[in-house]
DNA sequence: GTGAATGTTAACAG
DNA sequence: CCTGTTAACATTCA
């Protein structure tokens, strides 16, 4: 489920809880439960793939990984990780990783990495490539460090979008392509984000998951990039080399 | 039934 | 201590 624009849409679909107090909650989470009985959820946030539900003095952080996903009203057969509950709803969380933060976000996040956030800064994301230059583009791209949000589908679709082949070098792309990189990153981000609500994305992917492209009837190459060892798919020569 | 997958982290080996 | 590999996650879907 995870991705950035899976997460701002999980964000809109529960905005109405928001200034609720919940009730109770309840799950296998090791967390103080208890502490969250009574609270008012003062909002949702959201960092990347990261799920943000704000009470005044703590911060209940959900990361949904590979396998993660969410139910409202009505709760799936098998046991959530965390629910909340209010007093005629509930909301439940099963297969994440639920955390505590104490501190300020402020000081934990970087909003300025945040592809889809209101501070998404574009030229931090290209500075910190600077240091990046004998790494992979598709590695990079995963750094949520500097691409807060981008997973896979992104990442491929991007590089698609922008000509460019996974395993290019960071330094050896040219700056302007760099640039353009960075801003489809975002720019993408929004595409997904309309196509997920709409219920279709899958039909838009260019090469993700695709043996042909369905435009051109070219062949789409698949194969596991880089350090990280995600699969990237790719048409050659149309997506340039550059090492 | 099998395998692969929109992700990350912890444990371990070298 | 640094780097790379592996497994794990109350899963789901082709």
């Amino acid at each position: 489920m995870p991705e950035g624009p899976s997460i701002v849409i999980l964000k809109e679909k529960v905005s109405y809880l928001k200034h609720k107090i919940v009730a109770g909650a309840s799950g296998y989470a090791d967390l103080d439960m208890g502490a969250i009985a009574h609270r008012k959820i003062t909002d949702f946030k959201s960092w990347g793939k990261h799920f943000l539900i704000c009470f005044s003095d703590f911060t209940v952080k959900i990361h949904f990984g590979l396998f993660g996903s969410y139910q409202l009203h009505e709760p799936k057969k098998v046991n959530p990780k965390i629910a909340l509950h209010f007093n005629d709803d509930d909301l439940y969380f099963y297969v994440c990783s639920v955390k505590r933060l104490e501190q300020p976000l402020d000081e934990i996040y970087d909003w300025e990495a945040d592809v889809m956030g209101d501070h998404w800064k574009p030229a931090k994301a290209l500075e910190k490539l600077g240091s990046r230059g004998d790494r992979q583009i598709a590695d990079v791209l995963l750094d949520q460090n500097i691409f807060s949000g981008v997973g896979n589908i992104i990442k491929n679709e991007v590089l698609y979008r922008c000509k460019v082949h996974p395993e290019s070098l960071v330094g050896k792309i040219p700056k302007a392509k760099l640039k353009a990189i960075v801003k489809e990153c975002r720019n993408y981000s929004f595409d997904f984000l309309k196509w997920k609500r709409n219920n279709e994305l899958a039909r838009h992917f260019e090469v993700y998951e695709q043996k042909k492209n369905k435009g051109s009837g070219k062949e789409v190459h698949r194969k596991a990039t880089g350090k990280l060892k995600r699969n990237s798919y790719f048409i050659e020569p149309v997506q340039k080399l550059y090492n």
